[in-house]
DNA sequence: CAGTATCCCTCCGGATACTG
DNA sequence: CAGTATCCGGAGGGATACTG
């Protein structure tokens, strides 16, 4: 890496890759925000798909990710009121970071792993 | 997020970006791999540089960098031996990644906290 | 159906002291 | 100098039961 990087512009890309990272990190985050990518979901639904989350987490992520703006929660008055989780618009932003990522993390097993 | 996926091409991605995300998490690694992309160190020099990490993190993170080939250790044969963790040329490979992340977490740091 | 409440437990990681 | 050893607290997360 020969990067011509003060030591100021070195450490506001870091703060940025830090606060990058902070959204998207944990083990739930990104398979539920490509599960609503997939198609938009109720909570049982979700449940059921993202594998192995318990309902405690997966409030407690989904509410992550409406704060970061990832996923719209959207409640429609039949009755009872149904309420349906999609991902946003504005998720469509992580399609480049989340294609370089996976692009790096296949070669970069395949490199560490010969697979 | 129109992506025109099938399950399995989301799910290999989606594991790759977890993968890659499993390199890379963690409060101390992208520190530490700056702070080496700047200018090779010494352990000492590290636990300066990287402020506020331990010695029992900082080796614990070096192992973590050296098996996924981002950090090469080199011992010189000096009285007494050196030992010098500097970036290695595969790190250059994160460059994009790193270049990603830092351009999408500073656009959604000002979304999200309009600064 | 859409979550909360509760309990429990592991593990991350910090401080400090120590060793070859 | 370059780490290990030890101890320890707190947060994150899992299972399950419960509620409006």
């Amino acid at each position: 890496m020969k990067t011509n990087l003060t030591k100021a512009e070195c450490s506001s890309n870091l703060k940025n890759v830090i606060d990058a990272l902070y959204v998207l990190n944990g083990k739930w985050k990104l398979p539920i925000v490509l599960s609503l990518v997939n198609s938009p979901k109720r909570f049982n639904e979700l449940i059921k798909d993202v594998e192995g989350i318990s309902p405690k987490i997966l409030a407690q992520e989904l509410k992550h990710l409406e704060q970061n703006e990832l996923v719209v929660r959207k409640v429609f008055a039949t009755t009872p009121v149904s309420i349906v989780y999609e991902a946003s618009e504005y998720s469509e932003s992580l399609k480049d970071v989340l294609r370089t990522l996976s692009d790096w993390g296949a070669g970069h097993r395949k490199k560490i792993l010969g697979r």
